[in-house]
DNA sequence: AATGAATGAGATTTCATTCAT
DNA sequence: TATGAATGAAATCTCATTCAT
């Protein structure tokens, strides 16, 4: 579990919002230092180099992603409840933040680098690890429907909120994505129900 | 209807190859240029700037998708049958260019610039709304379910199709898309008819 | 007496227009046959290079500055009327065409090459030449004060003209420079034959 | 009133000889730095681009040209004195550094873009101001003849001086401009006053 | 811990010019 | 006489990074 420094994790606020809001190509360590108001070499005390800060963002995300999962099923719920509750935790936090959304479903911003890659593979295995897993109880207690495989669910719900949060994003976050969010579900709830 | 010169295609071609394999980072005048093993100002006679090829990539994805449209509800289908010859187009194209798949989907690339994100969002917007407009006449003749709102089972089908190409990219084309897309159709089948 | 096609003239018309509206810097050999409307290669069917044009442009000058000069001086009359003439003269043909005010008396453009330079001293000094030569002939008869050297008396007369028109550029041409040259050559004449 | 680090007038003073030696189309980052011995970025440290760096240039005459008039105003001479003050004091900066005399009357220079432009009119202005009104005064006090207006003596006096400077310059400072200016000065006094 | 100054590499773009047709 | 395509050179500017202080 790496931890980071107070310098460390404003840096890697900075840099989660530049990307949100003007996109990768403007995350560069003199918008990074402007944003902070301190020079660019003082950047350098707090990472390697840039790359360390793109790797950081994503581990960041990883122990964000492993947080949710171990919270929701260290409680007593029905599947159906855990997924809503991943679902709308997700969501919660978009709002809360939505330069969080702008990162954390474009993979394709990482490709740049085999290990930023690497990583943003383990991340997605791991939360539709975690979905799927979810699911399949779900299916064994009868709670979700048996007729189509775990995965297929999966990539169901995850795709439905991914898309959701991406046309909330590029629509410059122009509905309530709290609500719409929670329509979306009852309507998933329904399909994994039926 | 915008028409390009042979040259002006190729070298749409060659940036959109660029951009599936190395991100959009890459996508330089001197890497097209050298792709095409011409010089870098030789570009400039065919389009004006980097700005001007990245809409051509854009509209080139726009007039793609409307022909797909088109094709597809001037033949004699059910809704079903509609929605499935859509999505396997769709698949088979990605599988007979990938790196189609790497640009299409990515609508983050291009938040860079006001024009290109308007493009992108354009583009969204009509895609969903062809999906949305098969289902709702789909659930006019109960061929599809009618119990959930046309936008999300749209925004599901849609959501889908796009995590499991997305899957298949960040796997580095690893499974056969085609073989997994038919699959997953079978599923979604299953979904919008109970 | 170098002789110039009716294309040629018209590729020295144009550059004199894209220098004074837009300055030396624009002047291109892409801005010159877009302003003709024909391709970039033409252009150097009419001429070897820019330089040839800058010093076509150059030349223009020297035999349109000539033939002010024979002009005045075959007619039957006195220096101070031979003064007014010439001065006179240029005002309606800067009047006429003020593009030609924005490059005949903005030698600096010319001083990038050694050639060019050489022109536009050349040309300075046959205009200088005659200018003193008139008053000189108007101080032998008594028509100009004697009291100050011919020299003197040329710079003053030609630098209030450069200075007025100068002026009447840099302000838009928001003036009427025929009028107001009219009274400054009042003045003028005040001066030199009080 | 602006201040300029070391670094800064450094600049401004190489990017003057430079235009004076080589004109304005030499003025380039790269020799900038090539003067300066340091790399072409070192230059964006200093001044945002090479348009702050003309800008510069403007505002060093201007503050310059203020010197000069309140130094004059305030001292207790007579308006002829005041003149002649003002034009020596020219001249003698121009013999100390006559690459001064290559960009400060070469309007044209600056003709390139809209903010310079209306810098370049602006310091024209408050110059030939200054000149008239010590020439008002002169004639208020009829040191100064009266029978021809402000206004046109200032367009002799200082288009005079301006085509003096640029002959000296094109002739490449082959003449000694302090003795030819002291004469010239004989000479307007002597128009002044009679 | 932070900064001012600097740099090598490289990006986008413009320019004058050439060549095959 | 004209053009479409191309190019070497160079201009402006950005970027990640280093170093002395």
């Amino acid at each position: 579990m790496t931890t980071y420094t107070d310098r460390q994790k404003e840096i890697i606020d900075v840099s989660i919002n530049i990307i949100a809001e003007k996109g990768i190509q403007q995350l560069t360590i003199k918008n990074i230092s402007k944003s902070m108001k301190i020079s660019e070499p003082a950047i350098y005390r707090h990472f390697d180099g840039k790359m360390e800060i793109l790797l950081a963002i994503l581990l960041n995300f990883k122990e964000y992603g492993h947080s949710i999962s171990t919270d929701v099923t260290s409680k007593k719920l029905t599947t159906i409840e855990q997924l809503e509750s991943v679902i709308m935790n997700h969501i919660r936090q978009f709002t809360a933040k939505p330069a969080l959304a702008a990162v954390i479903f474009s993979e394709e911003i990482f490709q740049n680098d085999k290990r930023l890659a690497e990583q943003v593979r383990a991340i997605m295995q791991t939360n539709q690890s975690m979905i799927i897993n979810i699911i399949e109880r779900g299916q064994q207690t009868n709670e979700i429907r048996n007729d189509i495989p775990a995965k297929h669910l999966s990539i169901m719900v995850m795709g439905a909120l991914r898309l959701l949060v991406t046309k909330w994003r590029l629509s410059q976050y122009s509905f309530n994505l709290q609500q719409e969010g929670a329509e979306l579900w009852r309507s998933l709830n329904l399909l994994l129900t039926a």
